[in-house]
RNA sequence: GUCUCAGUAGCUCAGCUGGAUAGAGCAACGGCCUUCUAAGCCGUGUGUCGGGGGUUCGAAUCCCUCCUGAGACGCCA
């Protein structure tokens, strides 16, 4: 048998002297503090009432019948502390994960059962900023898990490419535009002026009513207003590539609001149909005062439509299309209110897959404390933030290893890995103050220190005469000490990562878990010598280093972060 | 005002869905490159876990309440 995972196996040995099943066993079962105390423990104190004995007696008892040929019990205190034979499970282990390669921590619960992601959805003529790094980050990490727990998964990429701010952008165009500098520069005048309709509605309110105007005119199909649009469009979308690219992040679907034009209609149908739209200072709205929400307006009082109608379009047609068996939203806190009237009108209109949808919210990301916002033009742009990160990451190559081969891809894999990881290893829903230091720091809990690891593993590798095939069998006494042994223990956890990552949504859960096994794993290096004169040494100690390598590799995978051989 | 989220070391944050002495990184100081990449490793921490109640064998973790900050709260997305 091969033993992956120690609180499972553990488990099955407590059935045979506890009446109780494997899951409420595992539900008790826990990591001590440190190593020392053991590889799982079990807290007798819920067994002190039905035993109607003290923890530690029990404890005691359990102690002196457990006998298993991999695990030894030791009772410390009111806990069942279970040790197990180093050699045997390293050994046990380290050759499952190289049997498994790049597989290892991957399994098939998902039974290609299809999943929807909608994430990234940047704005159409405004610039990719910051913030949208969040939602299309923490939603690539979320595609690339699901896949990894064997779902099907489809990517879709909302683009804002529809709703008021074009009857906006086409009044202040009129108004101020360069055609010139569009060309030169589209992304940028588009901004320019944008910024410059919302300074100059402050002074003049009935600008505001002239871009309603037009947003209606482009909704009929006004053959001016729907040029003009797609000409905003097809330049954005040109740029977001560009940086879409340097990511490494590919959609299966660039379905922006517009595409669902022609599929509202039947949203409003259907609520009249159903008898829950009602009129409300001139809009068509869903009532939802039952469940203490502001009503959602389905039809604004000019008879367009909002983002909301859009929303239960895109819903209903990604149902019928792709039959999901869940749908995450990765959208800004700020939304939270939104989707859960979405969520519920869908409910009212007795969808009982509403309850499939999710709303995976984050933060917002503040620029000197203060929210970004591309009206006041205080936005920091992604793309100037990996540049700067991709020539910080050239000039230290320069200092540190001159010779690097494809130094340009990797200061690029560096470069943008550190603004990747930068972001991914804090807590989804904090807010993130955006500092340049920070984000341009490769030192410590960074990108750059895992990439750095694995490239270490990788030396190894290619300075050892031995090859990785040959890596089958190996003595587990080689890899039993300390550093070894916890490196050990922290490779077992790989798959509960996943599961728990995946299961929260929460990408700095990985985030976290390959800054400790890169951590673990570089003070096993400097304790041990890998590459030693026993040969039988070396080959456990590779193992166990090229181990370390499929996992790191995979997990920078999952956060979307290339893992370069040397950097 | 109502709702949501956050409040842990000087700074940035972890803390396994209630457990054994609350942990990392940054910054500071001191060590370690004639042997596997120093983007590294080792050492040095007097923390009211925002305050106050409660739940129980046990609370940073769960409940209540208050304080502070951010966000949302019908025709923006």
């Amino acid at each position: 048998m091969i033993v992956v995972k120690m609180k499972k196996y553990v488990a099955n040995v407590l059935m045979r002297y506890l009446e109780m099943s494997e899951e409420e066993i595992l539900s008790l079962l826990e990591t001590p503090p440190n190593r020392s105390m053991g590889d799982v423990a079990f807290p007798c104190f819920t067994l002190a009432k039905t035993y109607k004995k003290a923890p530690n007696l029990i404890a005691n008892e359990l102690a002196e019948s457990v006998n298993d040929e991999l695990v030894e019990a030791k009772a410390i205190g009111p806990y069942l502390n279970f040790y197990f034979r180093r050699d045997r499970y390293a050994a046990n282990l380290v050759k499952k994960i190289l049997e498994k390669a790049g597989k290892y921590g991957e399994n098939d619960l998902g039974n290609n059962k299809t999943i929807v992601v909608d994430f990234s959805s940047p704005n159409i003529a405004k610039p990719f900023s910051l913030p949208h790094l969040r939602s299309t980050m923490i939603g690539n990490a979320i595609v690339n898990l699901h896949k990894a727990l064997g779902y099907d998964v489809v990517g879709i990429n909302h683009l804002g490419d529809w709703g008021t701010q074009f009857g906006k952008e086409i009044v202040a165009y009129k108004k101020w535009g360069n055609d010139e500098e569009i060309k030169k520069n589209p992304i940028k005048e588009l901004v320019r002026i944008y910024v410059k309709f919302h300074e100059e509605a402050e002074k003049h309110p009935e600008l505001e009513d002239e871009a309603r105007v037009w947003f209606k005119k482009l909704e009929d199909g006004d053959e001016e207003a729907v040029r003009l649009w797609k000409w905003f469009v097809d330049e954005s979308i040109k740029e977001f590539e560009k940086i879409y690219q340097l990511l490494g992040v590919k959609f299966d679907h660039y379905m922006g609001e517009s595409f669902y034009n022609d599929k509202m209609e039947r949203v409003v149908k259907e609520l009249t149909e159903k008898g829950l739209l009602k009129e409300s200072e001139g809009a068509l709205v869903v009532d939802l005062s039952d469940l203490d929400m502001p009503p959602a307006i389905i039809k604004k009082k000019d008879g367009s439509s909002i983002y909301a109608t859009r929303d239960l379009a895109a819903a209903l047609y990604r149902k019928d299309r792709f039959d999901f068996e869940k749908m995450f939203y990765v959208v800004g806190n700020e939304q939270k209110l939104h989707f859960e009237q979405v969520f519920a009108v869908l409910k009212k209109m007795d969808y009982d897959w509403a309850e499939q949808m999710v709303h995976v919210p984050f933060g917002l990301m503040l620029f000197e404390n203060k929210k970004m916002s591309t009206r006041k033009g205080t936005i920091v742009l992604l793309e100037e933030v990996l540049q700067k990160s991709i020539e910080m990451a050239d000039r230290i190559i320069e200092e540190k290893n001159p010779n690097l081969e494809n130094r340009k891809e990797v200061a690029e894999a560096i470069g943008v890995g550190a603004v990747i990881f930068n972001d991914l290893k804090n807590h989804r829903m904090h807010e993130v103050n955006f500092s340049w230091e920070e984000a341009l720091n490769f030192e410590g809990e960074t990108g750059p220190y895992v990439q750095y690891t694995n490239a270490r593993t990788q030396s190894l590798i290619r300075k050892s005469t031995l090859t990785t095939e040959k890596l089958t069998e190996f003595d587990g006494q080689f890899i039993a000490g300390d550093t070894a042994w916890e490196l050990i223990h922290m490779l077992g956890q790989y798959p509960d990562v996943l599961l728990k990552a995946a299961d929260r949504a929460e990408p700095s859960v990985v985030a976290r878990y390959l800054l400790d096994i890169s951590a673990q794993f570089n003070r096993f290096y400097h304790q041990e010598r890998i590459i030693t004169e026993n040969i039988d040494e070396q080959k456990a100690k590779l193992a166990l280093s090229l181990a370390t390598s499929y996992v790191l590799q995979h997990g920078l995978g999952i956060l979307g972060i290339n893992a370069p051989e040397a950097i």
